[in-house]
DNA sequence: CTGAAAGCGCTTACAG
DNA sequence: CTGAAAGCGCTTACAG
């Protein structure tokens, strides 16, 4: 494969390389006839020129590349953060790379040398947990943290939580219920402590009061959900309603409710935190909070990208409002029982 | 950030650039003294040295860098598949890097690029239809193909699909089904056209008779898997029991026929192509078939390795025995009905 | 045993 | 209006 050389366009072209890699760069300060303008233009066209990325990359120290850990990729929820933040590099002229969470934490791995080797521009660091030590590596190099506040570390980007979660109650009390559960996420992901605090506030708001026994943690799987589930169930009072802080959790959590024999909304109204096509498909079809997760990666990418120009910027929490999505997990509760 | 360079460390090593270069490189080639070589290496660690990849890249016209491109990122069975392969990657010392695949193929944006500029080494290219053509900036660059057989275009690595669903046929037919139904993907995915020969090949030596009505096709999707399931049930005579291409799609199946007030698995039988930790949740639980996508994953990024060295390698079928995993979807059918 | 020098392919002051 | 030249930070024949 006989690659093309700016050189060789600029011979095709009859000009010098400097002259070339102006036109083709749009240098503003040139000043150039529109015949030779159009010969380079036409000649690095016909000559299917593309810069080499290495040479320009030594040059301007500058990689047109953004990297995105992501921990769980599996998650079909993060799929749409990803798609919102690959849109906006790609408009902006950045490619996105998408790296593993679990492989980037490893010290000394493969992936530590995207950052000491100045690979990426920037950084897009989404949803680990607020006690995970961002590696030394990173110093220096612009990062943005994704759907995770951690403002001793840097700029970052975040829904609102806890008007998801709000969402979710009201939804829950104006059904009628008064008797509402929470199954929270870890303590040490910031994402989960608001959503707990905008069920606390919305409870209160409600004038409801929130039992100790009506808290339950679980981590993000599945498994988690289920067993916290049985908790909730385990204690009495039961709750007639339960909010839930993941899709995942949520969709063990209803396995557990099912498996307990409980007759779903009838005796027990869920609504999951995040929403995904496959909520639709679930037994019962789960009621869920969209949250504005494409925007949310979108705007983590403008952020990044006005850090790498050498810009300050704040940290932001997105206030498009989230949405109830209505399925068939909620009813009012049963009278009595 | 002042960074370290080469002649940093050569410098204060007292020695030269090439000297330092050779001797952090391992070159085999070298021969220097013992205390020299370790003066150099204390150096480079004291100061932190990682070498500038772009000049690297430019001098060697090499990356370390694999290009993996995978529809889907939200299917929890791709999550697999990228697990293996990023292992097997960073072990060869290469980094692994994720790409979308429907942004992949939109012409003229910014992954192009990521071929055009030569900024992987090579690819991996997942899962595509077999229709979709490669971009022509693909030519030279060495790919493999991920889970997709397609002899004109290259080699291929792939899991014994054939098999995986005759181990599907093989547990219903044992459990007395007769009347076996098949939801079969796209025809356009060779992955897809595999499962069912091995649906036709496992029902004929059973010596059970496949009508025309007993195979439906779905795309992907749950959606689809709904829709497939509901012209499968408004046949007649009807299924006792369906294996079903896709995990996602066999989520959709189910939903319809629980909409339809099917009990599952006295009433229909269901089994999946392809497990997941979700699977578990579901109502019922999944019955699946578990493959080597871990495998699958580790041996494309071989292939792909020894093709970027210049070698030559077959295309590999992975013949790592697929896995019943038995969970509640399946039972023998009812007498008569 | 070790170092000076060329060159990978760009961009960009600088000089006409 | 345009081009020659330096230099980004490496690696590697080549010469001692």
């Amino acid at each position: 494969m006989p690659v093309t050389r700016l050189a060789d366009v600029a011979r095709a072209a009859r000009v010098g390389t400097s002259t070339a890699s102006r036109v083709l760069n749009g240098d503003p300060t040139i000043s150039i006839r529109a015949d030779t303008r159009e010969r380079i233009q036409r000649e690095a066209q016909r000559l299917n020129y593309s810069p080499n990325w290495f040479a320009r990359g030594l040059k301007l120290a500058r990689t047109a590349t953004f990297g995105m850990v992501m921990p769980n990729l599996a998650y079909p929820v993060n799929a749409e953060i990803i798609r919102g933040a690959e849109r906006a590099a790609a408009a902006a002229g950045y490619v996105l790379v998408l790296v593993d969470a679990e492989e980037f934490l490893r010290a000394g791995d493969a992936f530590q040398r995207l950052l000491q080797e100045r690979r990426v521009d920037g950084l897009l660091v989404a949803s680990a947990p607020s006690t995970t030590r961002l590696p030394d590596e990173l110093r220096g190099l612009p990062f943005v943290l994704v759907n995770r506040r951690a403002p001793r570390l840097g700029t970052s980007v975040t829904v609102d939580d806890a008007a998801g979660m709000r969402l979710a109650v009201e939804h829950l009390v104006e059904l009628g219920h008064r008797r509402i559960a929470h199954i929270a996420g870890p303590r040490d992901a910031d994402t989960a402590r608001r959503r707990l605090a905008g069920f606390r506030a919305a409870m209160r708001d409600a004038g409801l009061a929130v039992e100790t026994h009506f808290v339950a943690e679980a981590s993000f799987e599945e498994a988690a959900g289920f067993q916290a589930m049985e908790r909730l169930l385990d204690g009495r009072p039961r709750p007639t309603a339960v909010a839930i802080w993941s899709l995942a959790a949520a969709i063990g959590a209803v396995a557990a409710a099912r498996r307990r024999g409980l007759k779903l909304p009838e005796e027990l109204s869920v609504v999951a935190f995040h929403d995904a096509p496959i909520a639709a498909y679930l037994d019962p079809p789960l009621t869920t909070i969209r949250m504005p997760l494409r925007e949310l990666g979108e705007r983590s990418v403008q952020c990044l990208l006005t850090l790498v120009e050498g810009g300050a910027t704040p940290s932001i929490v997105i206030r498009t409002p989230p949405a109830l999505v209505l399925r068939e997990s909620t009813a009012p509760p049963r009278r009595r029982r």
